[in-house]
DNA sequence: AATTAAATGCAAACTACTTGCATTGCAATG
DNA sequence: CATTGCAATGCAAGTAGTTTGCATTTAATT
């Protein structure tokens, strides 16, 4: 399957492309005030299923979309709420999970803790 | 601080102690039918608060909690939707990760994939 | 027993998200 | 170039999960 890419997708895709973190829908509906919410909803679920962006689960109260780049992962602070990205050996770290009978497409990491400029 | 274990909260707690896995806020009203989902929620919030229980990001569409037993991780089929539980050496995972100037207090580690009984 | 504060329930509000349907836009075909 | 048909969009309304306000009950303290 390929999608149509019309100028209110390429215009909705932009916004998460010059993003470096996460955004919500709403986020992104406030930054292009011509395109209905519904369309932004939609398109974010069309990108998801073709793997343009990637739905990540860092808010407890909405979805967070992502233009996807190299995979990372994410830390969290609990101090200042700022998410720092980071890039790990992923196959180091699924060997050392030991997980027989199970076949790894995906690894996402979370780290919660204090960033250093919080200290 | 410390809270006060009343019988709702009690029951509320036990729900989710008998459980393996994770479950929503409505699954536990449902199974207590004299308790209002407010009281629920709200309770699940202090939980959550008082590091009983744990929030789980593994629903797109709600919240999950599940009891704080030994700490784990998640590895989720795509498939079959089931989720299983699983120990990893954490001290290890975080070293690999090589995050400069970050105090990890806390690892998640979630992997997508396919288990075995669906081959 | 009287006082006070916390816990609960009910109704209503709120937020994120989805669905139905009418309209528009675009692409392919004759 | 007109016609047909389907995909993309918008609008309005609906749904689901969660939160808030307020009155009432329950429980601890004196």
């Amino acid at each position: 399957m390929t999608i149509r890419l019309t100028e209110k997708r390429q215009r909705i895709l932009d916004v998460l492309k010059q993003q470096k973190g996460a955004l919500s829908a709403g986020d992104i509906s406030e930054q292009l005030q011509d395109i209905d919410l519904v369309t932004v909803y939609r398109n974010l679920d069309l990108f998801v299923k073709e793997k343009l962006i990637k739905r990540v689960a860092l808010s407890a109260t909405e979805a967070q979309y992502e233009y996807q780049r190299e995979p990372h992962h994410h830390a969290v602070c609990t101090d200042c709420e700022k998410i720092i990205h980071f890039k790990a050996p992923d196959a180091k770290i699924i060997k050392l999970l030991g997980l027989e009978g199970f076949v790894v497409d995906e690894l996402e990491v979370t780290v919660k803790g204090t960033c250093r400029d919080n200290k």
